[in-house]
DNA sequence: CTGCATATGTTATATTATTACATGGAGAAG
DNA sequence: CTTCTCCATGTAATAATATAACATATGCAG
């Protein structure tokens, strides 16, 4: 388990990574990486928190990519069901994937003061649900950990 | 941990019993359980299921109980806000808590093919997010857990 | 009675997301 | 080379979810 998202780190070269990793991951997969959907990647790597999806596409219409809902959305949704980003619910925002090459259970860490967003993530395995989930015969096919509360550099502020 | 939601149970003295605890906890933390609030809870409880605020406000709506979305909201935001209820984010829409009188941290097994809702809670405490998000020093306030998948009745049917 | 806190009623609008249908391009089948 | 089909994109319209802002009650403390 690790989390990025808080740690000061090269900035520009995990955007250089995350877009080769999935680069990589669609020509495997035989997946269309096309001009919009590198680009809504990008955004989300360069902006490194949770964006709307209407952030994204004013920034799209600006460059000239498309200007009505769809075009994001549909970005995104690719993004999305291919592992590549992932929905933030609680906020109606979007976060690139920080480890887009493994299975695996994201946990968002949500600062409720800066509305930074870092993603951890929890092993199924490890049973994070609990035998309760197992005795009701549920097939968990998906999870998501959703945490609100404050981020390292907001916690300090608040003891100040 | 135990989960409430798929197996049969006794719906009326559930429906009950969840208005009676919640009657209860509003006396002894001085909150107003106003007749919208209460209709609210008790549709919730009744439809044993996540429902959507607009859907709510229908049903306010015919029976006289005020017709614009923030009658439904607010009622909503009381109950989630004490904890009588919560919002599965993924679903856009609420339930009831089923263990109103506990801390806890939810977690929701959402059945991808019947819509059903089951709470289930995971605890925070036997460190379901990981030693990961405690190096971080992200301070959680406030967590939920919402599983995507197939609920018992729904998963043998696949089978078949 | 006055002032205050809390809850409700109502209008309008903001934000998020989808439906439906038209257009375009790339590769396979003929 | 053409036609078909699949996938992606463009665009208009609208649906679904949520909140802001302000007016009106109602209960209770001073």
């Amino acid at each position: 388990m690790d989390a990025i998202g808080f740690e000061r780190h090269d900035h520009s070269s995990c955007i250089r990574a995350g877009l080769d990793t999935v680069e990589r991951a669609c020509t495997d997969r035989g997946l269309q990486l096309t001009p919009v959907r590198r680009r809504v990647l990008e955004l989300l790597l360069e902006g490194h928190r949770a964006m709307g999806a209407y952030e994204i596409l004013d920034i799209l219409r600006d460059e000239g990519m498309g200007s009505q809902p769809p075009v994001a959305y549909r970005a995104l949704d690719f993004l999305v069901s291919h592992g590549f980003a992932h929905k933030v619910e609680r906020l109606n925002a979007f976060v690139a994937c920080m480890h887009p090459d493994q299975n695996h259970t994201p946990a968002f860490l949500i600062c409720r003061a800066c509305d930074a967003v870092a993603e951890a993530h929890a092993d199924p395995a490890r049973g994070f649900l609990g035998q309760a989930v197992r005795d009701t015969g549920f097939v968990v096919e998906q999870a998501v950990v959703e945490a609100v509360g404050l981020c390292p550099s907001c916690a300090a502020e608040a003891h100040a």
